[in-house]
DNA sequence: TCAAAAGTGTTGGCCCTACACCCATGC
DNA sequence: GCATGGGTGTAGGGCCAACACTTTTGA
């Protein structure tokens, strides 16, 4: 009964310090072993995943408190970060929680604003809290069951990400400063959930005159070694002012 | 005096009725005149323009309301309606009903949830609220001064708009059931804010294949009579799942 | 030397741009 | 008939898919 206890007096904080009936969930992705992951938290409590998030202060920005929960979970603020949609069925969290008293914050009934964030995996140090008993990195390939709507949450962060790949910086978050060209085809591959042409991807993406070709190569691996490539930061962010050109 | 007490006994209702600090902030989008417009109000004691707006129900899900705080300002609820954004700066209603008590439900922190919709212009008739001295049509390009942040709410949906015009039934829900190539090219050119090639545009669309050409064309104007077309709505449907090809 | 992955060449088709031309209509 | 706007023709270029070929690497 110990954590029963300590969500009691942290709900009391709570109704304190956070707008009622207001939370946020975290879609955070990130890019390594050739697959798109998303980061999970797995409750004390509970058998299903659940994505991270917390509440809003009462004296700050929704977009300061999402930058904040971010913070506290991956140590690191400098993550690219964008709202996509804010859930708000009348059921949607009325599952959780169901043994507490209807006193408890944790068992209102919440709307949750959705922010998708980019991070670059080698920069994420990932950090538990007093909630989870578990935090992980899960290839979007392969997903355990998620608690509550949070399925459907991550599903609209993947589906709202494959409609701005051309508007938004997202191969730059996702990818390590130093990539190749099959890197950033698989990337692109996970996000739009198909196959692309290999020699076509390639002469697409040099065409957009948005990458600087390194005099390096990725070594070590079996086979050709590939070369390496950087965003030239100033031509790809005009690019994308206007979209990069021609649909996926 | 009288409207303040008006306000006095509404907010004592809203504060039973509705979940606190959240609302809901409309921007409805009609075709005439060759150009798009957008539902305005004007506040009973304001010099400014506002979106109309409510408040979610305690016991009704966040779309739900959506629909019920439409059909109370167009007397209609069949109408395309999309969930855009959802606007959480601190101070973003903090100027309004500065003369008013604390306690008054109107001055709270205000999250706001932000919807387009897309209305056929000859199919709504303007309902006013008890709240507003004027409801009004105006064009995008001569738009008067906005209270809060509604200037932005606005600029947002109609970014929005832009974005998603290949993925969505935008010029189904925004033209009459009977169109010309030239009014859909208006439509297009009011949302892309730009102009386009008329001859292009023209084949574009037919090769889109979403199309129906009618044995009717438009009498009365001036000129040449142009030919009237309707949408295909099962060919429309399916290609809006692909996303209609190519940039504007 | 061989398999596999990376880099490059090639070809035909489609779409886009730009501009030009004809057609229909009200004045 | 003439100005205006609507419908259609056309030539050139760019992008794209598909596929094949060459190069480089580790085993």
């Amino acid at each position: 009964m110990e954590f029963k206890k300590f969500l009691q007096i942290e709900s009391e904080e709570a109704w304190e310090k956070y707008i009622p009936t207001l939370s946020i969930d975290s879609v955070i992705f990130s890019f390594h072993q050739h697959s798109l992951h998303v980061l999970l938290l797995k409750m004390k409590d509970m058998d299903a995943w659940g994505l991270p998030g917390g509440y809003v202060e009462k004296t700050e920005n929704v977009d300061q408190a999402a930058v904040r929960i971010l913070k506290d979970r991956t140590g690191t603020e400098n993550i690219y970060l964008h709202q996509f949609h804010t859930f708000g069925d009348r059921n949607r969290s009325e599952d959780a929680f169901s043994e507490y008293d209807d006193s408890i914050w944790y068992k209102q009934r919440f709307i949750s604003i959705g922010y998708y964030a980019l991070a670059e995996y080698s920069k994420v140090s990932l950090v538990i809290d007093e909630f989870s008993s578990t935090v992980e990195w899960h290839s979007i390939d392969n997903l355990p069951s998620f608690m509550m709507d949070h399925r459907a949450i991550f599903e609209k962060a993947l589906l709202t990400l494959r409609e701005q790949v051309n508007h938004h910086p997202i191969g730059y978050n996702l990818l390590p400063e130093k990539f190749t060209m099959p890197e950033l085809q698989k990337l692109y591959e996970g996000i739009l959930g198909k196959k692309l042409n290999r020699g076509n991807f390639y002469r697409k993406f040099l065409r957009y005159d948005i990458l600087t070709k390194l005099d390096e190569s990725r070594k070590g691996g079996a086979h050709k070694a590939p070369d390496l490539y950087s965003f030239d930061l100033e031509k790809y962010n005009n690019a994308l002012k206007e979209g990069l050109k021609g649909g996926w």
